[in-house]
DNA sequence: TTTATCTATTGACATTTATAGAATAGTTTG
DNA sequence: CAAACTATTCTATAAATGTCAATAGATAAA
């Protein structure tokens, strides 16, 4: 239903409970590609990974959705994996040579965005 | 039309030709409060002041629109300014006491997602 | 004086993205 | 066998963004 974004920041408290933050969102693709890059992990996995990273706030469809749509574009790609694990068979995602490709840019986009935001915060003081 | 957040990182050249980054948009709204915090300011001026930050790629009337929606907020209010200047009369917009909580809110996020960042950027490595 | 250019803001429409909630389904523990 | 946990997908809806065009006053050039 509602994004949150514009106005985000007087949205009523009851309603933020659980809810993650307008920016936490826009760094996930990044995220997914950072992970991935250091080792192919399975959508559930990532979901821990994120969580650990404080972004554990995302609804788990939106990373899945995210996942599909980066193997949509070559970046990562799946397989179902073979051994039997703790519940239904799961996809693994791996980064492609495509995907480091991506990142790097990402890389870029990131550091970028890192030295707007240290900006902003210096003018507000 | 086409927004690029997804897959924005390996849209082809042509295509991102003075077009903003994903990231830079997602800063906007912060952004627009903390200059008006700093002086009351016109939608014309405020796109100057964008670009000064390295965020001149956005759209002129994205910035308007969020504007608006900001006074639809309360958080920003606006008057026709009276003087007279080169061109048509112009809104001079002003951060109201509502809008300096709503930034002190964002300020919080904006460290929070700069710390995101600098977690991202060093596990690239 | 008509034309172009700069200043300044608004509106409509198509496209894309995000969120929530439910559906599906296998496995393990009580 | 029911509950809880693991794991992923789908659908409906709401909201944000991009693009293009429209409106309009002031000034400089032709």
């Amino acid at each position: 239903m509602p994004r949150h974004r514009r106005g985000w920041a007087m949205g009523n408290q009851s309603d933020s409970a659980g809810k993650h933050t307008p920016l936490t969102v826009s760094v996930l693709e990044p995220a997914l590609l950072i992970l991935l890059k250091e080792q192919p992990r399975h959508g559930y996995t990532l979901l821990t990974d994120l969580e650990a990273l404080g972004m554990g706030t995302i609804h788990p469809s939106s990373v899945y959705r995210t996942l599909r749509e980066l193997e949509r574009l070559s970046w990562v790609q799946s397989d179902w994996e073979t051994i039997q694990t703790q519940g239904p068979p799961r996809r693994t995602y791996a980064l492609t040579p495509q995907g480091e490709k991506a990142l790097e840019i990402w890389r870029q986009e990131l550091n970028k965005t890192h030295r707007l935001i240290s900006q902003l915060l210096e003018r507000i003081e």
